[in-house]
RNA sequence: CGGGGCGUGGUGUAACGGCUAACAUGCCUGUUUUGGGUACAGGUGACUCCCGGUUCGAAUCCGGGCGCCCCGACCA
């Protein structure tokens, strides 16, 4: 793509109305705009890096034998009202049709939609275990949205839902589950700093999982055991705080965000809708659930907490709305055009710079700001060794890379 | 939901109750410059969030509303 057509631009001001670091870079790098407190337009390169961690988490999902469905966000009043959560669910959207006076719910999560779906098609043991999930906006009425994305009242989400026979298929499966997400997080770049956290059931059972994230920007504050690298969620720390594993209580605190949640909800919805199976002898049966989310657009502001610096976005490979940003400067339009071409046919995600008005020193600010993790800078400068720099997002040092050596290279980088 | 702060060109800010609402940035024209947000000149751009009140006079004071941020509470 080429940075002249594109039609956001950058900004060398922060937002006067965003605090958050995570929110003043995606801002400022044009990947979003504020729309309503908590409510944000994804712009193209924000958008391209969303579907970036959609397709890790699809592929993920699928992985799991999870069948992707689109359940409606509009919902009715009726369903919330069978799991008795239309008045108890604090941040749930509610409304009445202006017209016909009917109330509706906009979804937050969707058991109440799931539960009766998959009843439609589940009978017998043989129909179970199933898995299914999808990737869609999600609305929950928060009294204060904060943090750019890290709180929004609408946001995307990818929701999975897990139906079994018995409680030790759903813990198999739960373990599985985990085992995925862990890889998610790997993926996007935040593996080393996120820690499988114990955390209180809520409203399903005694405990859950959760995925904390370490950042300054945390609302959550987690005990980490360095030895089993694994934490406890603050709110299911008493007096005397310990590993669950290896019961230590040298815990380390720190602030840390939610990236992710597991669930087991064993009978809880199914017996409100209902949902059973007939077993091996004939009897009757719950469908025993379980529930597992991961905002993305939660994820996306997260990884920007975490790897953004002073000069700007810092995007791994994996998730980087393009893979190479070629910086045109003085001298160098033509050949860089050329490279750009090039690249292109070989099928690389490039975005080109090639803004004429633009001074060198602009270019090369943006160039940090957008934070795509490979430049290269074509100028007169470089041709004269008839060669590009060659720099990597995030490290000081560059080095001259000859111009028919290219795309060799960024093949090997690629791996 | 409790507390605090704030609404002024696209953006960031300034302006004692008193001249034509100022500065920077952006944008447009031209010249210039070209490896870390070049320089100069000219130009464009604001019913000062909305409604009402006080006053000879309101961006400024008062009341109400709407919106935004932060702290806390809450939080699948």
């Amino acid at each position: 793509m080429r940075q002249s057509k594109l039609f956001t631009k950058t900004s060398h001001s922060v937002p006067k109305d965003e605090e958050s670091k995570n929110a003043q870079l995606l801002i400022r790098a044009g990947y979003i705009q504020k729309e309503l407190a908590g409510v944000y337009s994804i712009l193209p390169l924000g958008f391209r890096v969303l579907k970036k961690i959609e397709g890790i988490i699809r592929k993920e999902m699928e992985s799991l034998d999870g069948q992707e469905i689109l359940m409606p966000a509009l919902q009715p009043k009726t369903n919330w009202e069978q799991t008795n959560r239309w008045e108890t669910y604090d941040t749930l959207f509610r409304f009445e049709s202006f017209y016909t006076k009917s109330e509706y719910a906009l979804g937050p999560t969707h058991e109440e939609i799931v539960t009766p779906l998959l009843k439609r098609f589940i009978a017998s043991y043989k129909d179970l275990p199933r898995a299914v999930f999808q990737i869609q906006t999600k609305f929950r009425d928060e009294k204060r949205a904060k943090a750019g994305l890290l709180r929004g009242r609408e946001f995307i989400m990818k929701d999975l839902y897990s139906f079994h026979a018995n409680e030790d298929d759903l813990a198999a499966y739960y373990e599985k589950v985990r085992s995925s997400y862990e890889r998610i997080y790997a993926a996007v770049g935040i593996g080393n700093r996120t820690y499988f956290t114990f955390a209180s059931g809520g409203t399903f059972s005694k405990y859950s999982h959760e995925f904390q994230t370490l950042t300054e920007a945390g609302e959550d504050t987690i005990f980490i055991c360095e030895t089993c690298k694994i934490a406890i969620n603050e709110e299911i720390v008493k007096e005397q705080p310990e590993c669950p594993q290896c019961n230590t209580t040298k815990l380390k605190e720190e602030k840390a965000i939610e990236v992710g949640n597991i669930f087991q909800l064993k009978t809880r919805f199914s017996e409100c809708f209902d949902l059973q199976y007939t077993d091996e002898k004939g009897a009757k049966k719950l469908v025993v659930m379980g529930c597992y989310g991961i905002g993305l657009t939660r994820l996306l502001a997260a990884v920007v907490e975490a790897l953004g610096d002073e000069q700007g976005l810092v995007w791994p490979r994996s998730i980087s709305p393009f893979q190479i940003h070629i910086v045109g400067l003085q001298g160098g339009d033509e050949k860089a055009q050329e490279v750009y071409d090039k690249l292109q046919s070989q099928g690389l995600d490039v975005l080109y710079d090639d803004r004429r008005g633009e001074s060198s020193g602009a270019k090369l600010k943006d160039a940090d700001l957008l934070g795509i993790p490979l430049r290269l800078v074509i100028s007169e400068r470089t041709l004269k060794e008839n060669a590009a720099e060659w720099k990597t997002r995030g490290q000081k040092e560059s080095a001259l890379v000859p111009l028919d050596k290219i795309i060799e290279k960024v093949i090997e980088m690629q791996g």
